[in-house]
Formats: structure tokens, C-alpha cells, sequence
DNA sequence: CTGTATCCGCTATGATACTG
DNA sequence: CAGTATCATAGCGGATACAG
């Protein structure tokens, strides 16, 4: 009855922060200002292609600022914007969830990928499940 | 300073669940149990494929419960689980965030996608900033 | 009704090389 | 250091066909 009912543009919007990094950088540059290289050690996965996509897309959402600084060779931070820190409660909120769950998710996961030796654990026809869940 | 620091496994498990048509889903299953059209009706830009897809995935993860009943033609019905519903509140603070800063992300891309007639909004050398960090 | 199976094109992503 | 350019590949989403 309540909860925010999702529409497209919001679910586009929270496509462009929170996709597959997105996270990641903004964890990152939530603790401090980084430089390109910096990110890249701290996220080790992501790479250089990623990385940059992503910062643009975070700028360009204005939840990120870069600044050259015209030094030789150049360097340039990464910060985040005020708009950017608005995300911190949201992003945290979320990141405890996925602490506070991850053992449950990863049972569930478990028993869905369940060998086939556990009865009950089919996908097919089970015309109720009143069984004792759980 | 404290805020979570994101782990690779804790991305990994919002990417499975905040993925495109998850928050739609779920946001839909929150409301009440849902058979598979009507969830194909309430989403519409959302194809078979990938609502089948997403629908799994949740599955999996345990934040929906698949219920098939035997009738004829079958017919089955997606829930919300306890799981799922500990994901709302979440969810609920993301969207309202979502809400709430719209206008200012609308506002940040379109300086940043400036027809290029707005001077300083250039991506390019901004040599102040005196630098000093950490 | 509720899917699974395919083909297909687009985009995202990774690996690698090159530039200012 | 901080990217851009390029190529190759993987996966996703769309459309369509078919099945229990």
C-alpha cells in the first residue's frame, strides 16, 4: 500500500548509480578524494575502461566532481559532491542489508542449486507447498 | 568515515538483486502475491525473457517464492519472502532518494551535457586547485 | 497460462596498444 | 599519470516459435 511505488525514471536514474561499480567508486570516494589510480588499486577488478565509464557517468549524474590539476604530468582527483554524500545513507542502508543477509542469501542460493539429492527442492509441480518450510 | 566498506561479495549480491527489473518486481510482489502475467501486465516494458530471467534470479536468491498449483492449464503465483520483505525498507529509502534528488541529477546532466555554448562547464584543464591531499 | 528454445543485434566489458 | 582508441567477446534484451 505504501512503499514508493518505482516508475521508469526511477529505475532509470538508479540504473546510472548503481550500476555494476558505481558502488564501489562511491564507497571509495565517500572515505576520501582519489586519484584515478587510486580507484583502480582500490578496486582491483574494475578496469581502466570501466573505471573511466563509470566516473563520467557518476559526473555527469552529479554525484562526482573531477578536478585536473595542471601539474606535469597531470593529476586529477576524483571527490564526491554534495549531491553525491545525499547517497551515503541510502548506499549504506543498503550495504548493511547485504552484510546483515549474505548468510541467508547464501543458503538460500544453495538450496536452490541443491544437487538434486533434496526432495522438494524441485522447480516442478508441487501442488502446494504446505510443507513444513524451513 | 566508517560507512561499510563495499566488498566484492556484497556487489555481487546487489547486482543480482538490484539488477534492471528487480526493484520492479519487487516493488510490484510487495504489494501482494502475483501471477506471472499479471506481473508481465504491471511491468510492460519487461519481455518474457528477461521477467522469467529476473523472476529466477530472485528465486534464488531467496527474496521470491515461487508457488505452482496444479490446477489446468497450471497456474503460479510469485510472493515476496520474509527475505524479501527485509529488503523494502532499503529499497523504500533508495526510491525516496531517488525522488527527492531528481531534479537535481536532471539539472547536473544537462550542464554536463552543455550544448558546448556554456564556457567553464569544459571538461578539460581547470588548473586551480592548489592540491595537497592526505 | 507459463514457460523453454532460438536467432539476432546491441551494448557492456575486457585486453591491449598508444598518447599527452 | 590519466586517459583514448581499437578490437574481440560475452551476455542481455527483443522477437518469434513452440511445448506442457
Amino acid at each position: 500500500m505504501d512503499t514508493v511505488r518505482i516508475s521508469a525514471p526511477h529505475r532509470e536514474l538508479l540504473d546510472q548509480v548503481l550500476d555494476k561499480w558505481s558502488l564501489s567508486v562511491l564507497s571509495e570516494l565517500c572515505e576520501r578524494p582519489c586519484r584515478f589510480n587510486e580507484l583502480r588499486r582500490a578496486i582491483p577488478q574494475v578496469t581502466q575502461k570501466s573505471l573511466t565509464a563509470t566516473l563520467r557517468r557518476l559526473e555527469r549524474n552529479g554525484v562526482v566532481a573531477r578536478e585536473v590539476v595542471s601539474t606535469r604530468p597531470v593529476a586529477v582527483s576524483y571527490r564526491i559532491t554534495p549531491l553525491g554524500k545525499t547517497l551515503r545513507p541510502p548506499v549504506d542502508v543498503l550495504l548493511t542489508w547485504a552484510a546483515d543477509h549474505m548468510p541467508a542469501i547464501t543458503r538460500a542460493r544453495e538450496a536452490f542449486d541443491a544437487p538434486g539429492g533434496v526432495p522438494g527442492s524441485d522447480r516442478s509441480e508441487s501442488s502446494d507447498r504446505s510443507e513444513s518450510e524451513r
